[in-house]
DNA sequence: CCTACCGATCGGTAGG
DNA sequence: CCTACCGATCGGTAGG
């Protein structure tokens, strides 16, 4: 049984994913919760600051997960599939995340850019040099701009999971293992044996 | 000078784009629009049917263009071009096209479906069968998914321009030219010499 | 194309 | 954590 705080986060996530912001009241959340409109006032003073605590979460996530694997990984290769397979997962266990990041994209383009420029602007600047070391070693195309690459991959995964149902997307898993296929083909020089994903495995041993 | 049924079209489309369908008004609307609210809802009975007439126009486009744009290619490289560089510029030019795609499908993703099986499903499944002729010919990757990899190819269009400034997006032209080069060559067996695009090439002349 | 109005619902507050 | 209430705004209608 959680604390009430992180169930009203909970259900405003899967509200504001779902239906937007304007979409989702207060009252619905409170009542999905279990209380009354004033009681879910009292642990987020205003629905803006219940906003930020729901985006909050989904990008504190990262701010654990990236070192972990930046540091687990050792060739550009591991590196490669280590954080596609992270980001693959993460949304992909929960559509709604992808789904709440677009919609805060297209409601708050400025605040958004903030919030990614604080969590994510180190790494994408890291993955960046990485990927123009890749050049150097001949591993990497030479055409590829890195920083719009990067920002294209991850663009790819979150708005291909959160418009998979508006896609008569087959099976979420067939979705996501082209955006893996198209991403790997145009980075690297020449395209190495299909390799499975860690999600793939998961699929071919369940 | 346009009539005022034009006139709500174009300032609802920009409303629902920017701030979505439940955060525009119709009397916001019609404020812009120089008239009051009950005199747009002599136009459109009710903003539900405003709602569908903004999208149908967005995808009216395509059902004229698609067909022109498919008999003026010849071979699989200019139908690549030519379609290609025709999704860009359409959302390109007016980014609100594709914030209100965009919007719709995380709205109303069965309603969106539906109307993209209408508009574009002949046209997609036509695609995938010139790519699987590629295939045959040996001049597509041999592990390409053809549908997949269309509508990816539109997502990754339609989410990029319409998130182009949620993310510190340098420039749009930049950003929208790495889509085309991580398009051609995870599709392409061998990535031909760099080709500019139409839009890379009106810049320059520019 | 307008004024005037409808019931419903919104985010938020008072006060306990 | 609640009841009771606030002004503002919503989509839509009546009637001309």
């Amino acid at each position: 049984m959680q604390n009430i705080s992180e169930k009203i986060l909970d259900v405003a996530t899967k509200g504001f994913a779902l239906a937007g912001y304007d979409g989702t009241s207060l009252s619905a959340i409170a009542k999905e919760v279990g209380i009354k409109k004033p009681s879910l006032l009292y642990h987020y003073p205003s629905k803006e600051q219940l906003r930020s605590a729901v985006l909050n979460r989904v990008f504190e996530h990262w701010n654990d997960e990236l070192p972990r694997i930046l540091k687990l990984a050792t060739s550009g290769e591991d590196r490669f599939n280590g954080l596609l397979n992270e980001i693959v997962r993460f949304f992909v266990t929960d559509p709604n995340r992808a789904r709440l990041v677009m919609r805060e994209m297209l409601d708050r383009p400025d605040h958004l850019s903030a919030s990614m420029e604080d969590y994510l602007g180190p790494y994408i600047t890291i993955l960046s040099d990485y990927i123009q070391k890749g050049v150097e070693r001949g591993e990497v195309r030479k055409d590829v701009q890195p920083r719009a690459y990067v920002l294209h991959v991850i663009q790819m995964v979150v708005g291909g999971v959160a418009t998979a149902s508006s896609i008569g997307a087959t099976s979420i898993e067939d979705h996501v293992s082209e955006i893996v296929r198209i991403a790997r083909s145009s980075l690297f020089v020449d395209t190495p044996q299909f390799q499975k994903t860690e999600l793939s495995e998961e699929k071919n041993n369940g």
